[in-house]
DNA sequence: GTCTATAGATTGATAGAC
DNA sequence: GTCTATCAATCTATAGAC
């Protein structure tokens, strides 16, 4: 019965619109109107606002970073038995499917997506650090990670391709099936399991590429 | 005398406002206090909150696309004079460098570069509208000059891939010198000229990768 | 836990004097 | 063009009945 309960279709509805119309333009009567739940409900339940964000993005993220810290683990685990340095191409797959390969988990899978891939460039602080607090060790991980597979590379120049790296995903989360600029004229998009193969494609070359 | 009249103090203060706080997180009061001008003068002068923001957006992107139209018909036209194909790193070099360079204008510049990197994946549709549709025909031009420089990918892919880059080069715009994730224990950001060489060898490469 | 009712603050926009 | 004053709508949050 917990999908059906109160707090259950706020955390659904919220999902839904912090996603589809962002945190500052959803109100909290659209989010009871759509949950079909009282006003007041939110409050008593979550707290405030704020507070409800938080639990949108744990109630998946924690998971979520698990899943991607144990995949992580695996390939470091793996090359530590063979004596060899973790590849590039493997840390990036462990960091990346899992987050986008949960897409299909469902609609509201989607919204969550495209949600935190919208958090990391949310001008609002507050709600930036609802998502970084949880993100940081996960990332932390990934980037000493791939220090092992890339050791030639300045730190600084590894950090700053990282950061062109969850810039590519995030705007693969952000855009859900549509791409951000819309044009008629554009071919038809790819289908998610190949655009993933194309996205690790595509920063595994960045990351490697000659100095 | 133009750079201290009450119009161009308006859209100094929103550029300032909307890239720090986003755009439903900025009122009028906070804009006309900053451009120490009366609350009715926004009304007055642009007719609209959301009317100050095309405003905003338009006084800077119009002569920046105007500049890089100019050097991808650069590009394209001595690629011509030889009969070879464009080459995929002049053409992002020329998308690419016009805008990202623009930052060290000032930091009304930094603001509106800001400002429209968080605008491709801003879920407000009639914001992202104000943006989109004055970039649109830059964007086709590139598009399609990429496709004579990597002609043996199939559209499909290569959108993909532009689809990527622009998620790489959005993050950088958004984030002012201060990458999204402020890790302490993160290496010293590269200044931006080197930041730049570093995203165009990232793109290029994960542009030009294998299938 | 759920509801109604409302407080208390803030918003974008405008009317009308000067 | 600039100002004051204000409207009407919206917002988050809460008090208190049931």
């Amino acid at each position: 019965m917990s999908q059906f309960d109160t707090k259950t279709r706020i955390l659904d509805a919220g999902e839904h619109l912090f996603a589809r119309d962002g945190f500052h333009n959803t109100s909290l009567r659209a989010i009871t109107s759509l949950a079909k739940v009282n006003l007041a409900a939110v409050n008593y339940h979550f707290g405030s606002k704020e507070a409800l964000l938080q639990a949108v993005i744990e109630r998946r993220l924690l998971p979520l970073n698990q899943l991607r810290k144990k995949q992580i683990d695996a390939v470091l685990a793996a090359a530590a038995a063979t004596g060899a340095a973790p590849s590039a191409k493997a840390l990036l797959r462990a960091f990346i499917e899992p987050t986008l390969a949960f897409r299909s988990a469902g609609p509201g899978a989607q919204d969550f997506i495209a949600l935190i891939g919208r958090s990391m460039s949310e001008p609002d602080e507050t709600v930036r650090n609802c998502f970084i607090g949880l993100v940081l060790p996960n990332f932390r991980l990934f980037f000493e990670s791939l220090q092992l597979a890339l050791p030639q590379l300045p730190s600084a120049v590894l950090m700053a391709r990282v950061q062109f790296t969850l810039g590519a995903m995030s705007h693969v989360m952000c855009t859900s099936h549509k791409p951000i600029i819309n044009d008629p004229s554009a071919p038809k998009p790819l289908d998610d399991t190949t655009l993933i193969e194309q996205l690790l494609q595509f920063v595994t070359s960045g990351l490697e590429a000659p100095q």
